[in-house]
DNA sequence: TGGAGAAATTAATCTAGGTTAATGCGAACC
DNA sequence: GGTTCGCATTAACCTAGATTAATTTCTCCA
């Protein structure tokens, strides 16, 4: 039977350092996972809204500790699932591998994207993709999701909306 | 039994538009994953040398068509394995999720890395990670895959010496 | 071995986005 | 209900890296 954690809003599910093996299953509200870097800057990596799985990959695919920290943006119920479980079904591996496949077809597109295209292309297609977190998120996270600062957002909101 | 070829220099294993749902597992010489943005500019994904493996994931994980080419920079003979042969052994699956798992940790880690470290950074940790590749490759190429221009390596390739 | 085309370097501009700072604004909290 | 603190916006300046262009090597092949 999986393991469900009620998460209020602020909370850490994972702190930096620790050896993660588990992903978290979103049933209800949004975590996101982000990296502090030397300099103190916050990069957020991704969202996790109801249905999604977030997990450092790094951290559980390679046994390193986290640079990923994972956070409750609302009050949220998570599953946990383990990443290194050894006694699963056959079909399970087999889906888990596609499953896993296509987590890395994802990432694989997103560094194409960040090598290839300005933040504002990089934020219509996140509205595009992603149109109902854009309301619940703050503007400081989504500016640290597509790596900008939220001041270069907001002047490229503005003009935006100029046209 | 493994299904191996040899390529010259300069041939391309894999078109754009093409819908891949092999990987390329290299026994000698040196690949290249690369995609083309609409402004005609080439950004280099990977370079895998011996003993690595390429392949679109994006495409055969999503069954999309391929915006990725994947070139032989050098003759070479690579092995060609499927991405979605459902008639693997219960250990061959395990072993490729650990794979296709550590491959994404890995792509988690460039994404990270895209977003927080300067041109300068980037170059030298692939330094660091591909000391054997620095030679192998042009610096035109090595720029493409640190997401700058030529002109732009070189010259922190100069500033980079004198210190 | 010489010549053509690509690769690398250098330099002069230009620009997207960063940095710093000031201001307005909303939400939480006493 | 006023205070405080973080968020968003605007604006002035700064900088890493892009663009353009000219010059100098390499490389390779006829």
């Amino acid at each position: 039977m999986p393991s469900i954690q009620s998460i209020k809003k602020g909370i850490l599910l994972q702190e930096v350092g620790q050896c993660p093996q588990v992903a978290y299953v979103v049933h209800k509200g949004l975590l996101r996972s982000f990296f502090v870097d030397e300099g103190g800057k916050e990069h957020t990596f991704m969202f996790a809204p109801e249905g999604w799985i977030i997990a450092d990959l790094e951290a559980s695919g390679f046994g390193n500790a986290t640079r990923l920290a994972i956070e409750a943006l609302e009050d949220s119920e998570v599953e946990l699932r383990s990443m290194v479980d050894g006694n699963r079904e056959r079909g399970d591996v087999e889906s888990q591998f596609k499953l896993m496949h296509r987590r890395a077809g994802a990432l694989q597109r997103r560094v194409l994207m960040m090598m290839s295209t300005s933040a504002l292309e990089r934020y219509e297609f996140f509205l595009e993709t992603y149109p109902e977190l854009s309301g619940r998120i703050s503007q400081k996270l989504i500016a640290s999701y597509l790596g900008i600062t939220p001041q270069a957002l907001s002047k490229l909101r503005a003009e935006r909306v100029g046209k």
